[in-house]
DNA sequence: GCGACAG
DNA sequence: ATCTTGTCGC
């Protein structure tokens, strides 16, 4: 293992644009080493099971002008934990060719019993309907007392790796180096294309 | 029909 | 996701 990457998009709040961003880590130290950004209009709105349609065609085009080649991507998103069993880091995993994780922030489907509070602790989360019990990913607590993350299969990777790469990824934060730096940087753009909000009504009034 | 619902 | 300052807790 040697290049880890993170994925997100932020939105605005006053328009259908958007800011994405992708950045390479250099693993075990997790420093970045590369990032690539840039921002565009939305073409599709948010839709619970749908977000992939919303979000990949920015990330790919990142992709596209990546220097590093990642053993490894981190999805602020599900993977297999989906209602089709295709979240957002599956489909971007499976037009990459790259393993990914889905590192998601809260639940989209599947029921769970609650983890330890310690950093570590985990309980599987299962799914509903016909099928119900099948273990599609892992409620996982990456720091002591705070809400755990949704860790599933992205691509091209077990659903133990998954949870142990994700949890080698932490740096005292909840969220993992890869999505965490990748939130950081597209947050950052969004604000400086917008402003701070009371700047903003500053200027209006 | 009703409630749930990644970002 | 975004809004939004200070504040309670480890």
């Amino acid at each position: 293992m040697r290049w880890v990457a993170g994925a997100d998009v932020a939105t605005s709040r006053f328009s259908t644009w958007a800011w994405a961003g992708v950045v390479v880590l250099r693993y075990p130290d997790l420093q970045v080493v590369e990032e690539q950004y840039g921002s565009a209009e939305l073409t599709f709105p948010y839709i619970p099971g749908l977000l992939a349609f919303r979000e990949i065609p920015l990330l790919l085009d990142l992709f596209a002008r990546l220097r590093h080649r990642p053993d490894l991507l981190l999805v602020d998103g599900q993977g297999v934990a989906h209602p089709r069993g295709l979240g957002l880091a599956s489909h971007l995993g499976l037009l990459l060719e790259i393993p990914t994780i889905g590192c998601a922030k809260s639940r989209l489907c599947g029921y769970h019993a609650t983890p330890g509070r310690k950093r570590g602790s985990s309980v599987s989360l299962r799914e509903t309907g016909r099928t119900a019990g099948r273990a599609i990913g892992y409620v996982l607590r990456t720091k002591n007392g705070v809400r755990p993350v949704y860790v599933s299969v992205g691509h091209r990777i077990s659903l133990r790796s998954a949870v142990r790469w994700t949890l080698a990824c932490c740096r005292g934060y909840r969220l993992p180096e890869p999505t965490r730096q990748a939130h950081l940087l597209v947050n950052r753009l969004r604000r400086d294309a917008e402003g701070s909000p009371r700047c903003r009504i500053r200027a209006i009034g």
